[in-house]
DNA sequence: CTGAAAGCGCTTACAG
DNA sequence: CTGAAAGCGCTTACAG
């Protein structure tokens, strides 16, 4: 293999210019088919790698694409980001961009510290995974870098985020249980933690209202603190028919206090969750849950940051992408 | 904020030349302490921000690491590598270095499809994590692409590789079972799938032989088919007192298998794995396991691939980093 | 201590 | 269809 074939290499071997050359490879007009064909094969032949980086100096662009996930969201226990990343970095690469994943620290989100990628302008736009605090986003929105929020969103009506439909997701889930004549049926996630999570409840709220469902204040149970550290599960006694959770992670939880209490699954309680990720298959009995659409949200929202990134004016606002029910063995039919 | 503050800008405005601007703003000598102190204020004040293209179009160097990981170690259950993915960002962002992650694709790997980035000469070396096909490794290996392989190593004796002390790790492990009184130990694991199985395996087989014990066919038992996926175990009758897991994904499904079988884990059977990832802790009870050091890992591997990419004729060869027994609720004392 | 010149590898806009 | 010139924003090597 050559060392460093520059286009201006392969213009000298065929005494062209690196003009032609330059539009013989980028699939440009104005070179002849012959020449083009010739251009390209001796470049294969020599080994030409082309230089992103002088393309780069030349747009202003650098055709990556920052991913700041918050730490919080990042545990041993919390794969789910990370498989979004990986649909995100897919997705990149298939429209010519590269993701460079940022971990933000906890700290560096307190003391509102930007990741270097920005500081060093090694990144064109930023999708941000993972709800992050007001003041952070603030600070970021004012730096005027196209900015995309994944799975979360905030008050800013012009704010572009691709989000899950939490809404519409728990209130069929709701519907599902009311309609296999569950009536007492709790809602267990803290509602003032995440944006998703309160929508979910009023996803749940919706249908209990529509069906005329009698509420129930110990019907609503806290699963975790302000901090985003899960917390005991407090079961009212005697514990509903069924119970649905913000997430898979804390159905599985919840399958295993109801179980140390003696109630089984889907026998005494029924438990439906929200993802579809590890902990809906590695609860027993398996957890009919919603499928999130990673594929789909990873694709909306890539696109809409390419957008962003060549023209800062246009806006798309919020989209919610369709999730999907998977049935599974954790609801009983009480009809 | 200004938009697209250069050198040239900040050096206009000081009337100085934009020769003056780059040492002072990156900490260079030949420029006096005062002006250095007034061109970093302006910089400041101006909102500069260095354009690392401009740098690499120079240098030649990108900047950026690629992270090569096989889609067959990236299901939903395997949250390993992310998790190794996370450690890597990290440091490498702590070296002034960005990471971009290319799952390689089954068939871009069968296919011997080198990765957009490498055409693009996006990244300037790679690490490998995870296990990869002979001949991608060859191919690779011949364009001369500054490489580091992590969690494996191949009979190349000149690769630089970093890898966890599989064979120590097991062979620990086993001496602490035959120490609380264990005789008859399986252990559980297809021995041609990966260098790290078989090496974990000899570190069973080392102990065994050390320490006279009874080796029975019986007791290797197989955990997955030629393509990684995992098969159903099968545990001999009556079951030895302790099984030595390969992972400890397996021993989570090993201790369902036991429990199904009517065997309790640790009264009527122990069980180790390795790895100490979410299934160690999902695993009821919690898992007696090796904790792979990925920290650690991690900075050898970016240090290694810095270093190469500084100079590639540095050989690091194989550096094995210990890991760590943690003793949880899965082994029961014998004596 | 300070700066003019050249160059990294490409592309754009224009001339022929 | 083809190419000379200029420039993207820095840095290096050298001259003063």
């Amino acid at each position: 293999m050559e060392q460093n074939v520059t286009m201006r290499d392969i213009a000298f071997k065929l005494g062209v210019s690196s003009v032609t050359v330059s539009k013989a490879i980028n699939g440009k007009e104005g070179v002849s088919h012959e020449l083009r064909e010739k251009i390209k094969g001796l470049a294969t032949e020599m080994g030409y790698r082309f230089n992103t980086t002088a393309r780069s100096m030349k747009e202003g662009l650098s055709y990556n694409i920052g991913v700041i996930i918050p730490e919080r969201f990042t545990g041993v226990t919390q794969a789910f980001y990370m498989q979004f990343y990986q649909a995100l970095a897919k997705v990149m690469d298939e429209h010519g961009y590269s993701g460079i994943m940022h971990i933000l620290s906890v700290d560096d989100e307190e003391q509102r510290v930007l990741p270097r990628v920005y500081l060093e302008k090694k990144v064109d736009g930023f999708i941000i995974l993972g709800q992050l605090s007001r003041e952070y986003i603030d600070m970021f929105v004012k730096t005027d870098t196209p900015l995309v929020f994944l799975d979360f969103y905030n008050d800013q009506p012009d704010a572009d985020c691709v989000i899950t439909d939490n809404f519409y997701g728990v209130y069929d889930l709701t519907n599902y249980l009311i309609q296999l004549g569950h009536r007492k049926i709790a809602f267990v996630g803290n509602v003032r933690a995440t944006s998703s999570i309160l929508d979910r409840y009023l996803g749940y709220y919706k249908s209990m209202l529509e069906h005329g469902v009698e509420m129930n204040e110990e019907y609503l149970i806290n699963d975790r603190d302000e901090k985003g550290h899960y917390v005991e599960l407090v079961v009212p006694e005697p514990p509903p028919t069924a119970f649905v959770c913000n997430c898979d992670q804390v159905a599985y939880h919840l399958v295993s206090t109801l179980r140390e209490k003696g109630y089984s699954v889907p026998e005494d309680c029924s438990v439906v969750g929200f993802d579809n990720d590890i902990f809906a298959t590695l609860t027993q009995p398996n957890l009919t849950t919603m499928e999130v659409n990673m594929t789909e949200m990873a694709k909306t929202s890539v696109s809409m940051i390419i957008k962003k990134i060549k023209n800062r004016k246009i806006g798309h606002g919020r989209i919610s992408v369709k999730a999907k029910i998977i049935y599974r063995d954790s609801v009983k039919d009480l009809r």
